[in-house]
This record gives structure tokens, C-alpha cells and sequence, in this order.
DNA sequence: CGGTGCGTTGACATTTCTCAACTGTTGTGG
DNA sequence: CCACAACAGTTGAGAAATGTCAACGCACCG
């Protein structure tokens, strides 16, 4: 709740990431926690669009309401995501209605209108925010892609080959970056399957691993089972 | 080939959608089709970030080599992809190699220097980048949450509470906005799966299908079958 | 020492894919 | 207008992959 939490929880979105540090700064000066139950009104449709915010903790659903009263679900948020920031940008009121839907729900709010002024006047914030955005969205594309590869082993071939390695003794050694409960989750497969494949591979000798580190044995196989089976490499 | 044809592919990108024509225009004069066989250098490291790139046919690798000269691929961009654009914004050389991997790669350049004085020159391009890419995330967020979600049933019906629905005599009427084969694919799971899936639903009460129309009989099933299992709905 | 949680392994249930055949629709050329 | 091809969609049967549940080893930590 303190400005220091509010400042790293702006550092950790995909807007922001990689901001100087006074930029980070100025940006918490027009930021503040707000706090909801289930069910509370984050804003409605049609009411100008003072502000844009993050998800820190709880969820949020931003829907709108048809002609007949249905209500349309646009997004169901949960911490992480950010919504309502093109509103803020581009337009002059909500498009869309936003409740928070669990009890303890936890925003940034970030005023709209000092955000457009300090967008204006300092260039550097555009730039950055536009490039931060880029390489969040290439991430986000290329998961998709691997998410869309059907076959477990295949997901995690492509994942391992796209992690930094380095070479020891002549041997590609890859280290996982989180735990492999937390890869299996990644992967949208269960810690048992990701357990089995790498059984697999070390029994037919692609892999060598123990905890985190992963030696590659034979990484054109490896190669082989990435590619195997890809969906359609199609768009995103 | 033609500048009509560099409008409208500006237009489908996620960086440009909904920029209004004159700016469009202004940066189909910066922008120009450029071709690669398969294996020929778009740009190397370290060289000026004079430019970025829209992917229209063909793919292209973006890859760095390791101190020991080993390859890192960091993307495999197909069409409708776009890279080094961060580069242009924010550095001033290309961190990473680019390579096309098939001939008749066909890309958009978009020159960076007169890119960069538009961008500040027009505050608007900047507002309307960020906002049309800011949404472009949230739907590839909301993609990968629907694909983390590992049972078929759940990710349709989730993907079908989404779409744009009409009230007929009572009915809640959705339109399919692609062929089923499309869905599937866009869904990862095989058109039998789908077609399978479907008629399940509709032995059960729960939809009733023809063509491209569906009607939900009963829509608080259908909401229960979605969040079934969704995954850990964390975050992104 | 126990406890807690990750990772592994096994047996089994379930889902999904694959392959193949068949139906219906659409568009084309005669 | 009909015959035909081409393709989306459906259905069935069997195979393969994955998830589920349960048990166990192991490391880490109080």
C-alpha cells in the first residue's frame, strides 16, 4: 500500500517496464491504491474516462450492456492485466462498464488526465511505453503459438530451445528459470506429464537433467520434436 | 505491390489499426515493400536501427549468437507479425540478427528516422499506437488464458460467452464469426473434436446448432461447463 | 526430528487425436 | 439446369496422449 509498493507494481507492468527512473516516479505521483468488494462499481460506461488502472490482486470484469439488457463480457481480469488505458488515451468517455468481482479486489489507479499531460510533455514516455509494448506482445504472440502446439513434448521443446544456454565442456546446458510445478503451469500441462517427457528424453538420451539444469545431448533431435508437430504456424 | 496495398497492410497491423487516414498516408510514404529469399540478411547486430518490419508473406528468424557463437533464436515471426520496433523507438542499433527463412518473404519497411520525427511531431500517432496496441494485448492475454484452460468444452464455451450475441423470441442467438474449421484451429483442438463437442451440447439441451448459428437454451449450463476447469486463472 | 512441499513414479480413467468413411453444400462447367 | 468436383462438416472405431489419484523419496526448514 505504500508508494514503494505502488512504484514496483507500476515497474512490473508491461507499460512501464523499463522506465527511467524519475519517469517511474512522476507516474506514482498520479497513481494511488484503490480498494474494492465484489460486485462494486469500478466505473460505468459513459462516464468520462478519468482514469486507467492496473489488477494487483482480486479480479475485475468489464462488460457492456446490449440494447435488450444482456450483459456482454468483454474481459475477465485478474491480477496482472490492465484495462481501460485506450479509453484514457483516445477517448473522451468509458466504453464499457467494470466491477470488481471478488471482495479484497486491489487497483493502481492512474488519473487520465495528468497521465495525457506528462504523455505529452515528455517524449521519452511515449517511446518507451510503445516499445515496452512491442516486445510484451511478441512474447505474448509467440506463446500463443506454442500454446497452440498440441503435443506436450513439442510445447516444451520449442520452450526450451528459445532459454539462454551456455556451453560447458562442449555440452549445451540449459538452466529453467522457474520451477518446474510453475514450467508445467506455463505449458498448460500437468507436473506429471512434464515429468514423464524429460524421463522420456533422458531415456532415449536427448537430455540430460537434474533439478533446474538441463544438459542438451542432442539438441538436432530436440529440434526434431519441437518442430513435429507445430500447429499451423499461422498468424497470431 | 502497390501503395494500396502498403495502406491497407499498415491498416491490419496492431500498431496502426484505427489511425485516422492522413496518418496512415503519411506513413505509406515512409513505408515500402522489401523481399527475401530464404537465408538472406534483413539486418545484422549492430547496425543502425534504421528501420522496422511488418511480416506479409514468408517468416523470418530474429536471433542472437552467443559469445561462443552459438545461434539463440529469439523469434520465429510468420505473417502478421511485426519486430524491431523497440530497436527503432528506443536503441540506437539492432541488439539481434534477422534472417528471412523462406523465399518469397515479403515484408513492410517502415524507415525509422522519419518514423521517430513523426512520432513526435504527431502527438496522435503516438496516443493512437499505444491505445490500439494496449487492446491488441488484452485480447492475446485473454487468448492465452483460453488456450491455458486444458479441456476443449471449456475453451469453447468460453470463447462462445465472449462473442456478440442477439435476443430472438427469447432465444440467445450467437453468430459464429469464422468456419467451424477456422474455430477449431483457432481453438487448438482437431474440427472433430469440435463438431463432437457440439453435438454433446446439443443432446444435452445445452445448445442447438446449425450452420454458422447457435442458439444457447440453456446459458447457465453453458457458464457452468466454461469455468469448470479453467486453469489457475493467474496471471500473464 | 518431524513437517511441508516439490518432484517422481505407477496404475488407471478420460480426453483427444487419427484415420477413414460418409453427408451435405457450394460453385463450376457443360 | 444438371452433373460433377471440391471442400466443410459429421460420425464411428481404435490408438495415443494426457489427466487423475495415490504413494513415495527427497530436500529444506523450523
Amino acid at each position: 500500500m505504500s508508494d514503494t509498493d505502488l512504484e514496483q507494481e507500476l515497474r512490473r507492468s508491461p507499460h512501464f517496464r523499463g522506465l527511467p527512473a524519475d519517469l517511474i516516479g512522476a507516474l506514482a505521483q498520479i497513481a494511488r491504491w484503490v480498494e474494492f468488494k465484489a460486485g462494486e462499481v469500478v466505473f460505468n460506461a459513459g462516464e468520462p474516462a478519468r482514469a486507467f488502472y492496473f489488477v494487483a490482486q482480486g479480479g475485475v470484469k468489464v462488460y457492456r450492456l446490449s440494447p435488450d439488457g444482456r450483459e456482454q463480457v468483454l474481459h475477465h481480469l485478474g491480477p496482472g492485466r490492465s484495462f481501460a488505458e485506450a479509453a484514457v488515451l483516445t477517448m473522451p468517455s468509458f466504453p464499457a462498464h467494470a466491477v470488481a468481482t471478488e471482495s479484497g479486489t486491489r487497483l493502481v489507479e492512474i488519473a487520465g488526465a495528468p497521465f495525457r499531460e506528462l504523455f505529452e510533455r515528455d517524449r521519452r514516455l511515449a517511446a518507451v511505453m510503445l516499445s515496452s509494448l512491442c516486445m510484451w506482445l511478441a512474447g505474448l504472440a509467440d506463446r500463443v503459438e506454442e500454446l497452440s502446439v498440441t503435443s506436450a513434448a513439442a510445447r516444451l521443446g520449442h520452450y526450451l530451445l528459445r532459454l539462454p544456454t551456455r556451453s560447458e565442456a562442449g555440452v549445451l546446458v540449459i538452466e529453467l528459470p522457474m520451477a518446474k510445478k510453475e514450467l508445467a503451469a506455463h505449458l498448460a500441462i500437468t507436473p506429471e506429464t512434464l515429468s514423464r517427457v524429460l524421463r522420456r528424453w533422458q531415456d532415449a538420451g536427448v537430455v540430460q537433467s537434474s533439478g533446474r539444469r538441463l544438459e542438451v545431448l542432442d539438441e538436432r533431435l530436440l529440434v526434431a520434436i519441437a518442430d513435429r508437430d507445430e500447429g499451423d504456424s499461422g498468424r497470431t
